[in-house]
RNA sequence: GGGCGAUUAGCUCAGUUGGUUAGAGCGCUCGCCUCACACGCGAGAGGUCACUGGUUCGAGUCCAGUAUCGCCCACCA
């Protein structure tokens, strides 16, 4: 045994986080059945940048269960993954290379970026090869750097189960699955109007979706009743979309309106004939009643142009302007002076337009509306008919819904009161799952499609990838019987150019992480797995997303339990946020606290909970650090070593009593994945046993009432400091790590998690002893206090009065009570009083 | 408009089936260099449990309603 002479918190950190990797303590037994293991599905973190306070908070929840049950005895399946997909990647690697992609352009193998680091305005064109291989190198070092993070952080991970969403075999997994879904028909492609962001330039499903308040205006704007040649008038805030007008359409019960059903209007500037309808949508309260139908100016549009088969007049363009052909019918005159401007310059044309001809009725009412904005993007979605892949998620299918949702019912989630995200969200749905987005980086739809005798392709027969040859790139790879000098050739093929969307890769994390489909046998040991650990701000996402895959694929739910975490905000209680400025960088945080304190203020976060970040808490977790190692130091000096049968003293087994008490309640509270709980019970008794029972025993312990008497305190310091270490281990691995290897073999985070036996002795102890104890210390203390001289001051006498019980009690501990209380004369007896009172003098 | 959650000491939060004077940590005040720890130790002050009713012998805890805050969702002309 080595105690050193002056403990200390630095250096912790990297030494353990080596010895752990050279000792391989994290390592994943594979060879365990699954009913002894314990698997994970760590969330991927997004790689573009940097990680904040919260993914520190969330990310050390998961470790602290992770440490719970491989103390228990399972093996713990804990792989970490990195989600390098998706559009947040490439749109740094733009400008911190100074790149665009243009997929029209051939690969240059020689190409290196015009910067590094930098942000320059002029980004130069490349192939879509070129660009790929950008975002792989700048995510592989922002990887590193998470990695380190991590290792500093102390989480449990195999890091030999790393992986990412754009490696080879995470593309494999997501391009297997989606045409596993394609061949029963859980994929499929349609040409539909769908939100669509001309920023980026591609599609968007529901789920990335986000209400912005913006400004706008009621534009009150006059049609003519083609038989009356009376005026009707609507109100709209896109008065720009007039000449994408397909329709008018009021409440049925709507009485002002009922002449005007069945029969048609005249568009003011652009003449078209359009008729006059009656739907339960329309909002007899809205503007003036009646409305117009535009393809499309929100997704009410598009309902109306569903059920009322309108045609299509569509006019905005995938880049956000109008486009240079009017739709037929429009006057090409008026339509000239808006094609080719963005949307916002359009509006402000048209209403100029409007207002020389005398269809504005008024001035435009400014009013601040929602606006549906894709959850990147800087502008609102316009929407937008194209051809796009959709995997069924029961937006359409009240039965699959009704699956889905019983899904989500058959989760055990933590905090509870969380399922209701998920079945709110399920039964909101209005449509399939969008998966196919118009970018580059990322996982491509591996079909191609033929391309008939004229050269035109043909969508309703797509060619689909061998399961053998995944993962492919279509723009690169050539489909099952073709060759490469018939891409893009009548009667050749081409391949579809579109990515997968970012969750259609995350979700299928437990089937990547565990092997699926090229690593059956570690599948089927570690699949369905037991916890998704995550926040609550992606359930409708990337937990929602799981599930459907799982549910499709497998027929089953993809884990048993989700433990739900809570977001770490400022003080304001403000989401952090890069453009709020805000964000706390939690490498400082943990070079100044260290890793362990970090934890501690992680742990007292409960499931499920939002807590405002406050650096004064990091002191009071490195301050229960260095009391672990300043109090374990001295109870080793003192002689402590874990031997139940020599604790014989009423008081010892007291404290063992209250120990195994303590033990119950930190492993009930980890089986319903409430660390906070835990650790509150641990840290509690831990203070108590510092404070109150060390300072109690110590000169029993020193031989000052034999041999036996100091045995049993030794013995009993020896078991607590045991089991005390352990309950600990989890949320302070370092400093617990450092007690056990100066008196115990092998790593304590491979040790058994403590039983209520390791605590219990042949006669069971009084846990309320240690309370009146308590008690008649503080009285004690509180007369030196008020006095105030030293705890060492000596007292000539003190007399314990109060209820005849705990007088009995404190009499067996009495030789103890002088001892450290310093009391030369000691004197017990029992009075009518409720509670104990102990009179000093000094 | 719908759903979920919150409202307890200056701050952050416990308070598990209703039961004696409502707890902790931080902060604050006063003291102590006590042979593990001054990155420490001891002792204190501090609360009309958001509001209004109700059930009960008894309500921070259960019921109804009100208010405020937060999050999620919604068809936003």
């Amino acid at each position: 045994m080595s105690v050193p002479e002056k403990p200390t918190l630095d250096g912790l950190e990297q030494r353990w986080a080596e010895a752990w990797e050279a000792d391989g303590t994290y390592r994943f037994d594979r060879s365990k059945s699954r009913a002894e293991i314990y698997s994970i599905d760590t969330p991927p973190p997004t790689v573009s940048g940097s990680l904040h306070v919260g993914h520190v908070f969330s990310y050390t929840h998961t470790d602290l269960i992770a440490r719970y049950q491989r103390m228990t005895g399972r093996e713990v399946f804990y792989p970490m993954g990195f989600d390098d997909n998706g559009l947040p990647t490439e749109r740094r690697v733009q400008n911190y290379y100074g790149v665009r992609c243009d997929p029209s352009l051939p690969y240059d193998p020689d190409f290196t970026p015009p910067s590094e680091g930098g942000t320059s305005k002029d980004q130069v064109p490349i192939s879509r090869g070129n660009f790929i291989e950008l975002c792989v190198k700048l995510t592989g070092e922002d990887e590193k750097a998470f990695e380190g993070l991590w290792r500093k952080l102390g989480l449990s991970v195999d890091w030999g189960c790393a992986y990412t969403t754009i490696e080879p075999r995470s593309r494999a997994v997501a391009q297997r699955a989606f045409l596993r879904n394609v061949e029963r028909g859980e994929a499929y492609q349609a040409e539909a109007p769908t939100l669509w962001d001309v920023t980026f330039r591609t599609a968007v499903a529901q789920a990335e979706l986000e209400d912005r308040e913006r400004p706008g205006a009621y534009h009150r704007v006059a049609f003519t009743a083609v038989a009356t040649d009376e005026p009707v008038y609507i109100e709209t805030t896109r008065p720009e979309l007039l000449a994408a007008c397909v329709a008018l359409v009021a409440h049925p019960d709507d009485e002002r309106y009922q002449a005007l059903f069945g029969t048609t209007v005249r568009t003011p500037l652009f003449g078209v004939e359009v008729p006059v309808h009656a739907h339960p949508l329309a909002a007899p309260d809205k503007g003036s009643g009646i409305a117009m139908i535009c393809t499309f100016g929100d997704l009410t549009d598009v309902v109306w142009w569903r059920d009322l088969q309108l045609p299509t007049r569509a006019i905005v363009g995938v880049d956000g302007r109008i486009v240079s052909t009017p739709p037929a019918g429009v006057d090409p005159a008026a339509y000239a002076r808006i094609a080719g401007k963005t949307v916002f310059s359009a509006q402000q044309e048209v209403v100029e337009m409007l207002r020389e001809s005398g269809a504005l009725d008024g001035d435009p009412r400014p009013i601040s509306h929602p606006v549906k904005f894709f959850e990147k993007g800087d502008k609102p979605l316009e929407i937008v008919t194209s051809r796009q892949w959709y995997i069924r998620n029961g937006g359409r299918d009240a039965d699959l819904r009704e699956a889905l949702q019983a899904r989500g019912r058959e989760l055990d989630w933590h905090p509870a009161y969380m399922a209701s995200r998920y079945e709110n969200w399920v039964g909101g749905l209005t449509g399939d799952w969008l998966i196919s987005r118009q970018r580059f980086f990322g996982v491509p739809i591996p079909v191609w499609y033929p391309l008939d005798a004229d050269g035109n392709p043909d969508y309703s027969s797509p060619i689909t990838a061998d399961d053998a040859a995944l993962p492919v790139d279509p723009s690169s790879d050539c489909p099952p019987g073709y060759d490469e000098s018939q891409r893009g050739v009548a009667g050749g093929f081409i391949g579809d150019p579109d990515v997968m969307d970012t969750w259609a890769t995350s979700s299928l994390t437990p089937q990547i992480a565990g092997g699926w489909s090229s690593d059956d046998d570690l599948f089927n040991r570690v699949f369905p797995m037991d916890l998704r650990p995550q926040a609550h701000d992606i359930i409708r996402t990337w937990l929602f997303s799981t599930v459907v895959r799982s549910h499709l694929e497998h027929d089953s739910l993809p884990w048993r339990h989700a433990a739900i975490s809570g977001f770490v905000v400022d003080p304001d209680r403000k989401k952090m946020s890069k453009s709020k400025g805000n964000v706390v960088v939690p490498t400082e945080i943990l070079d100044t606290y260290g890793a362990d304190a970090v934890r501690w203020r992680a742990a007292s976060t409960r499931p499920g909970t939002d807590t405002p970040f406050d650096e004064a808490q990091m002191k009071v977790g490195r301050r229960l650090a260095m009391k672990v190692l300043n109090a374990s130091k001295f109870a080793l000096g003192l002689g402590a070593s874990p031997d139940l049968a020599a604790v014989t003293e009423p008081v010892d087994r007291a404290l063992l009593a209250a120990l195994a008490g303590v033990v119950d309640q930190a492993t009930a509270a980890f089986e319903a994945y409430d660390y906070t709980r835990a650790l509150e019970a641990t840290e509690t008794f831990f203070w108590t046993f510092c404070d109150d029972y060390v300072e109690f025993v110590k000169e029993r312990a020193y031989g000052g009432r034999g041999e036996a008497a100091a045995a049993s305190a030794k013995a009993a310091l020896g078991t607590t400091l045991s089991v005390v270490l352990r309950l600990f281990a989890p949320f302070l691995p370092f400093v617990t790590e450092e007690v056990w290897s100066w008196w115990q073999e092998g790593s304590i985070h491979r040790a058994s998690w403590p039983t209520k036996d390791e605590a219990t002795t042949a006669t069971a102890g009084d846990p309320q002893l240690l309370a009146v104890i308590g008690v008649a210390l503080s009285q004690v203390r509180g007369a030196k206090s008020a006095a105030q001289v030293s705890m060492r001051t000596d007292v000539a006498s003190a007399k314990v009065s109060g209820p005849a019980d705990q007088i009995e009690l404190l009499k067996s501990a009495a030789d103890d009570l002088a001892a450290s209380g310093h009391i030369a004369e000691l004197s017990f007896e029992a009075a009518e009083a409720a509670d104990l009172a102990v009179e000093v003098q000094l």
